[in-house]
DNA sequence: TATACCGTGTTGGTATACCGCTATGGTATT
DNA sequence: AATACCATAGCGGTATACCAACACGGTATA
């Protein structure tokens, strides 16, 4: 069943408004502006803000809040940690999994549409690296993937999605899910590793390239 | 300068409370309860659960809440987890820290006295710990790392710190960090991956053995 | 005696009032 | 005209009042 109270729908209001990009990244908000604006008190809301807060998608800016800004280093560093985290997890998941489940990878590759709406795939992307986690059977690999891929979906979404960079992706996914299902556990981690530091260049250059751009729309990129 | 705010005033003591055993694993909290007994209202005391709930070291208890219980299958996660991140510290300092600053961990290990207080002997493994990632300059890594570690910290606590581990402990550290100066990685990551694993082992054997014994004093243990 | 029900007290969730602090804009002074 | 100061509006932090939901104990009934 999911969560009505206040808090949690505030929460999800708020993260859909910063991870679709319609909250500006560094704009500035007042608890009392969000009160007036969600139709709700301050006690819901500033639990909210907390959680966010804690999940890196909201900061404090001196005694008030600030949507969280775009950070290259932060996207470096989080893509560093990725590396570590899923190279792992490939690696407990090849010892752990059955083969039905390292096959279940494959039909989620195959369930997406490469060339449907962005969102879509983004998401796709997201669920796939979550899934790998899950399979290892730790859930601090789980909550750290995840951790990880919400902290980059802004980036990512901001990221042009290219026909070729799709396929890039894609190509990388499945040879990861091959080797897995090999149970080649270095081949697996070999390509983990290339495939996200692919893309760690491939992100870090574009939000270089767009820096000018970004800010020009308002957007907060340090 | 430190915080005094009610909120961080609460949660710190909460925090040394849970820390300390001084709060029983599994014990029920009401907010109204932890209102009269600490002195502050209810909105202070609901922000600081929700912090610590966040660290895993208070949970939900239906709409109540409790102490985290000590939880078995979550220490051996959290040392699984620990020998991914800490390995991979280890690697990136090496390729990142000056021998300055390798042998500064020489130098923290030196000033502890092996002999001393426990409390301070499990600090100073932490906080040995914990700076080995900031080596790492991946922030992620150090979150991990300290989170992991707190959440440890109680299980390590209850753990009997004998003459024969503190002195295991001493050497596996020591031999970690000889290997670190030589900047010899494979070595390096390979004795850190043993002594988690080691302590991994000890430690659930010891939880395994005191079980009962836990129990018998009011300990949630699952 | 066993069981079904209902009243009551207590809980967490929410709304709101109050406080001290800070930032800001206008005014008075040099 | 420049600068120092002060009144004030609005902020986050805290205290408290109110609500619906739940748990529990006693009572009435079979």
């Amino acid at each position: 069943m999911t969560d009505t109270s206040q808090t949690a729908v505030i929460y999800e209001r708020l993260r859909a408004g910063i991870l679709s990009l319609d909250m500006t990244p560094g704009e500035r908000l007042t608890e009392r502006g969000l009160e007036t604006e969600l139709s709700a008190s301050r006690t819901p809301v500033r639990a909210a803000l907390t959680r966010l807060e804690a999940e890196g998608l909201m900061q404090r800016d001196g005694r008030g809040w600030m949507v969280a800004p775009i950070d290259l280093a932060e996207t470096r560093d989080l893509l560093e940690y990725r590396e570590i985290i899923e190279a792992a997890a490939i690696g407990l998941a090849i010892s752990r999994a059955t083969d039905a489940e390292l096959a279940s990878l494959d039909l989620m590759l195959e369930a997406v549409d490469p060339s449907g709406p962005g969102e879509e795939v983004l998401r796709a992307g997201t669920d796939f690296h979550v899934e790998v986690a899950r399979l290892s059977q730790n859930p601090f690999l789980v909550a750290a993937a995840t951790g990880s891929m919400t902290r980059l979906a802004r980036t990512r979404w901001l990221e042009v999605q290219t026909e070729a960079s799709r396929a890039h992706s894609r190509d990388g996914h499945r040879a990861i899910v091959a080797a897995m299902r090999q149970r080649d556990a270095l081949t697996a981690e070999r390509l983990a590793v290339e495939h996200i530091r692919q893309t760690r260049e491939h992100l870090l250059a574009t939000l270089e390239a767009e820096r000018r751009r970004l800010r020009a729309r308002g957007f907060a990129v340090v």
